[in-house]
DNA sequence: ATCCATAGTGACAAAAACGTCAGTATTGTC
DNA sequence: GACAATACTGACGTTTTTGTCACTATGGAT
C-alpha cells in the first residue's frame, strides 16, 4: 500500500517517517522542543549553537509543513514567533529517546572498543 | 564531552547515532536483519527491491565499518557472504521499532488530515 | 567456448542537502 | 540619523549523498 506524499512515493511508514525526520537538525530541534516548549527561534539557536540560523529556519519550515511543529506568530515589533510540537510531533518522543539512548551506548562501545589493543 | 569519530566531531550521542544510522537504506537494512538473519546480499536485495545493489553494498560497508553489521565470507564459488547484526547493532531494535510505529501513526494522521475539507 | 550465479569495484553524473552571505521589515531608543 | 532586536528571505556555491553504468573474478554446467 503505497503512500503518496509531496510528489513522492513511500512504500512503508518507516520510509515516510525517515523522510520527515531525516534532516540534519530535525531530531535536534524536536529534542529541544520535547525538553521545553514553546521556544522562540533565538532560543533554539542558543540550544543548538552548531546549527546556523538559515538551516534552523529551513528545518523548522519543513517540520511545520509536515505538521510536526506548530508556529505561532505574534503581531508585535520586534517580531515574536513561538514554536511548539503538534500532537503527532509529541509522539516522536520514543523515537528521540531511543536514538539518544542508543547513541550513548554506541559512544561507550566505541570507547571500550578503542581500548582493546 | 566531544566525541571524535572518523575525523569528525560529535557533541552528543544522538548526533553520533544519526551519523551512523542516517543513510538512505541503513534503517531498512537493519530492519531486514532484525526480522531475519543472517542474510546474503541477494536476499537483502529481494527484501528491498527499491534500492539498487550498489547502494546496498555501500551502506552495508559503512555499517560494517561502524561495527553494526558483521560480514562473514565463505571461500566458495560462487561467493557466499552473510550479513548479521552485531551486539550493538541488535540494540537498535527500539530505534527501528519506534520509527516504524511512528511512521504508521503519521501515515494514518496524514490520511485523516487529508479528509478534512 | 559460452553462460550462469554471486558479490563485488570504479568512475562518473545527478540530485539533494547544507552552509554562507547579504539583505528585508518594523518600531523604539540614543 | 544611526543602531538595535527579531525573524526572517534570496541567491549562490559547496559538499555529500545517491544513482547508474560498465566492468571484474571464479568455477561449474551446457
Amino acid at each position: 500500500m503505497v503512500i503518496h506524499y509531496k510528489d513522492k512515493e513511500y512504500f512503508t511508514g518507516k520510509d515516510l517517517a525517515l523522510s520527515v525526520i531525516g534532516g540534519r537538525w530535525k531530531i535536534a530541534i524536536i529534542w529541544c522542543l520535547l525538553q521545553q516548549s514553546p521556544l522562540r527561534l533565538n532560543e533554539i539557536e542558543k540550544k543548538l549553537p552548531h546549527a546556523n540560523q538559515r538551516m534552523l529556519i529551513r528545518q523548522l519550515r519543513e517540520l511545520e509543513e509536515d505538521k510536526i511543529v506548530l508556529r505561532r506568530v505574534y503581531p508585535v515589533v520586534p517580531p515574536k514567533v513561538e514554536y511548539d510540537l503538534s500532537e503527532i510531533g509529541l509522539q516522536l518522543e520514543p523515537v528521540v529517546t531511543s536514538i539518544c539512548n542508543w547513541g550513548d551506548d554506541f559512544r561507550d562501545f566505541l570507547q571500550t572498543d578503542a581500548k582493546k589493543d
